[in-house]
RNA sequence: GCGGGCGUGGCGGAACGGCAGACGCGCUGGACUUAGGAUCCAGUGGGUAUCCCCCGUGCGGGUUCAAAUCCCGCCGCCCGCACCA
């Protein structure tokens, strides 16, 4: 009999479905594990990224199931987002609802294809009004808690997508998703409030045991903490002060200059009525022309200019000139710096452009005197402070302390923590999104809609254009509306939310997708979550992975939850590269899944991605090595229907202990156990754990051409049975269909998940090496409980060791027990 | 510039500080066959005097009886951040 994988593949789908054996209870007496899988966007169709992804996710489901635990394993869409809308731009008859849909029901076929072990039931799409009702919920309790709130800001604009983003979403100055340069515009837009939890979110990584560094590092980078002071200057002639924020206070008497964002509200002030009004003013207006990309890139040169305006230093009382410059971002700190040239390499750079002058006022320990025309490049480091009053002499570490304490008995500055992290700007001016609820009463102002009114549901009949304005402004069906407070005219808020805002909740929801009494049913939600292995792409590490982590802080305090933080494991897998690049259409280096799946089956593409290399790696596409897993699973195939008659044997005890062959088969068994569960539900290295049990099945092919007469049927039975149940959870199919044609009843996929026998794994004899100053001379055969004195007995009286050392000095010999013998000589 | 990761045969990749190259691909030879792009068997890091020895994990040092693995300094590639005061 042939392995026809379409066939059995087909058969054992439906007869899966059917026997609902995927459905997982919310209640059990088991152990529960929670395993999810980032959901996908439906784009259109399965990519070689979401295979490999979903792979790894249901081998760890499986294995985990078949180790006696209650998996939760759901998968459902990130539905909502730009791709749908601008089909409908592109296509025009298409309604981004369509298009998703489409796009849904040709990607769960897909999924339903590979087998995965997904609790269909509890399925669900974010672009549902079932779903986004709660979204819209949710985005009510943070305005509730003053945590949502609009406000006026320059914001990150990208022309192509005609919406406005995150800063989360903005790599290098260009648009993420598009790739085109982003602009600044000034808007109302809608924030959530996540810098009130910048602290949590920082100090709370330390928890993640279970997150790869990599991970943590960006984020802590991307919350950027830094501790320092901030500082007033009074400014000359006028009843204003200007604050800057500093981490260097100890350099405080080096100051020659401050310098303020451009966009700081201050300039204007200061402009009045001096002659360098028009000159700053224009340039200004050319800094703030400039695209972000060009603004922000670190090559382009400082530029700056003088305002006229003067303030003073407030320990030292000496006349400061202001100035405008571009290197200064008003949303960092106060939006101002103080200039020290000495001691910072920017202001020093500055400083040298425009003539500034330079005060040392940190002297390195180490040497005499820093004379400031000898300084090419700003003194960064720690010493002992100069020119700097009374503080003069202190290690500059105390001077910081010394100072901000001075600053803040005095009034004069106080200190400070800030974070880079800024507030998460989540409206969107486009049409496929959920709709922020909230209504402006033309008599009441802004206004929440109750929730008793929620779903704001999207209207169907829009007119997609790309104006940079929500379609939904253009429709007067959902435009108007009524105030909830007095009931006259009142206008609907017409922009959606961020798609990551409907993502930062749905693992909550999988625990009980149909809910309607509320998000969800706190019960289920305390019995599943957290979430104990999550998977994805490294992509998300500040996106996605920072949101939930928010959202889950914020339900956690408003009592809806009881985890703090969403997913206690998490493993970002590499990407897929064909030719060493990443697959992509416009390199045409594109596989697709589906043409894998129809030539090979499931379980092959399944077992390649997984073997071909560890989860976090990059894997390079082999057609070749794909053909050599095809290859695998026929020897597998060939191995367990050869003639073994396993039906007839008894899995009871063994008559007698086994000898020869027999033990080394079932010893080689036992060890095979013992590594594949290490490697695949502790290590999760897949490819190490399928390479074990492709050794077990090749010795397997020799000890078929044993004489029948000499092997013992329970070893064999032993043996294949194990290769079956530990392959179960990478090929899925082939491995029920081969359990049932050995005469199993119960599915491979209920068994338990095999266990070895400690006293079995244990070698009599080993092969010892024989080092002779670190090199490999001999081998040896020796018993493996030698303790190291006769290992080293032994050695020594081999004849062929005595003839390599023979008239040399034995200076040391140091025995590894188990291992070798490594003798020293001169 | 800062942060992180990675450099091992022809290729993908294995190796608790202890036999470098498991497993797979590719290649070579053989068997079976009308045929083989199926299957099975054997070989496969380099050098070489070819069952003997030498050299070999990006490069250069160091620690150790012993280093792909630990430490220091370079080089190369990949990813992330990017004037954050």
């Amino acid at each position: 009999m042939k392995y026809n994988f379409q066939e059995i593949e087909r058969k054992w789908q439906e007869r899966w479905e059917k026997d609902e054996l995927y459905t997982v209870p919310d209640f059990s007496p088991s152990p529960k594990y929670y395993c999810l899988e980032m959901f996908p966007y439906p784009s259109g169709k399965l990519h070689m990224g979401h295979m490999r992804n979903y792979a790894i996710g249901d081998v760890i489901a499986r294995s985990k199931t078949m180790q006696g635990y209650n998996v939760l394993h759901p998968m459902g869409w990130d539905a909502f987002g730009l791709p749908a809308e601008n089909a409908a731009i592109k296509h025009g008859n298409i309604h981004p609802a369509d298009w998703t849909m489409e796009n849904i029901n040709t990607m769960r076929q897909q999924l339903k294809q590979l087998g995965f072990s997904y609790d269909w039931r509890r399925e669900f799409a974010t672009c549902h009004p079932g779903y986004y009702k709660w979204t819209q919920w949710l985005f009510l309790q943070f305005y509730h808690r003053g945590l949502a709130y609009k406000k006026k800001a320059a914001v990150n604009w990208c022309p192509s997508c005609a919406t406005v983003l995150a800063n989360e979403q903005v790599k290098e100055g260009v648009c993420e998703r598009c790739k085109h340069e982003v602009e600044k515009r000034e808007l109302a837009q809608w924030f959530l409030k996540i810098t009130a939890y910048a602290k949590r979110l920082l100090d709370d990584l330390r928890q993640l045991k279970g997150w790869p560094d990599k991970v943590k590092i960006m984020q802590e980078h991307w919350i950027g903490r830094s501790e320092g002071v901030k500082i007033k200057f009074k400014v000359e002639e006028l009843a204003e002060e200007i604050e800057v924020f500093t981490t260097r206070p100890d350099t405080l008497f080096g100051v020659t200059y401050l310098v303020l964002a451009p966009e700081h509200p201050l300039v204007e002030k200061l402009l009045a009525g001096k002659e360098q009004a028009e000159a700053v003013c224009s340039f200004i207006r050319r800094v703030r022309n400039l695209s972000e990309i060009m603004r922000t890139a670190t090559t382009v040169e400082k530029e700056g200019i003088f305002t006229g305006a003067y303030c003073l230093n407030p320990l030292s009382q000496e006349q400061i000139p202001i100035y405008v410059a571009n290197y200064v971002l008003l949303e960092y700190g106060t939006g101002a710096v103080m200039g020290v040239p000495a001691h910072d390499q920017r202001d020093f750079e500055f400083a040298h452009k425009y003539k500034l002058p330079v005060k040392v006022v940190i002297q390195p320990v180490n040497l005499k005197g820093t004379e400031v025309d000898s300084l090419t490049a700003a003194y960064l480091d720690e010493g002992v402070m100069v020119n700097s009053g009374p503080f003069n002499g202190l290690p500059s570490e105390k001077g910081k302390k010394a100072i901000s304490e001075y600053l803040e008995v005095k009034g004069l500055g106080c200190r400070q923590v800030n974070y880079r992290l800024r507030d998460w700007l989540i409206s969107r001016q486009r049409y496929w999104g959920a709709p922020i609820p909230v209504v402006y009463c033309t008599k009441c102002g802004q206004l929440p809609v109750p929730e008793k009114d929620l779903p704001v549901l999207l209207p169907r009949k829009v007119a997609f254009k790309p104006t940079g304005q929500s379609p939904l402004a253009d429709c007067a069906e959902f435009l108007h509306t009524t105030c909830p407070k007095c009931g006259g005219p009142a206008q609907r808020e017409t922009d959606t939310m961020d798609t990551f805002i409907c993502s930062s909740w749905y693992y909550y929801r999988f625990t009980c997708p149909r809910e309607e009494k509320g998000p969800w049913d706190k019960k289920k939600v305390d019995v599943w979550l957290p979430v104990d292995q999550y998977i994805g792409g490294v992509e998300h590490a500040i996106l996605h992975l920072l949101y939930a982590r928010f959202f889950t802080k914020f339900l956690y305090d408003i009592g809806l939850i009881s985890n703090t933080e969403p997913f206690t494991n998490m493993l970002t897998q590499g990407m897929v590269l064909k030719d060493g690049a990443k697959m992509s259409k416009s390199k045409g280096n594109v596989v697709s899944p589906e043409e894998m799946i129809n030539a090979y089956g499931a379980d092959t593409v399944r077992l390649f991605v997984l073997f071909a290399a560890p989860p976090e790696r990059d894997l390079e596409w082999s057609e070749q090595g794909v053909e050599g897993c095809s290859r695998f699973l026929n020897r597998v195939w060939r191995l367990v229907t050869a003639k073994w008659d396993l039906q007839n044997i008894s899995s009871g005890k063994r008559k007698a202990e086994p000898k020869g062959i027999n033990q080394t088969i079932r010893r080689l068994t036992h060890q095979t156990i013992k590594k594949v569960t290490e490697d695949t539900t502790q290590r999760f290295n897949f490819n190490t754990a399928l390479s074990t049990i492709m050794e077990l099945v090749n010795a397997l092919y020799q000890y078929k051409e044993v004489p029948e007469t000499d092997r013992e049927p329970e070893v064999a039975k032993e043996a294949l049975e194990s290769v079956l149940l530990l392959l179960a959870p990478f090929a899925p199919h082939i491995t029920e269909e081969l359990w049932e044609l050995t005469g199993h009843q119960e599915s491979i996929h209920k068994q338990a998940w095999p266990t070895y026998d400690p006293t079995l794994i244990v070698e009599d004899e080993i092969t010892i090496v024989v080092q002779v100053n670190g090199r490999v001379k001999e081998r040896m055969l020796v018993p493996a409980n030698l303790s190291a004195n006769q290992m080293q007995e032994r050695v020594l009286a081999h004849p062929r060791v005595q003839q390599i050392i023979a008239g040399k000095e034995i200076n040391k010999v140091i025995p590894v027990p188990g291992k070798l013998v490594n003798i020293v000589v001169k």
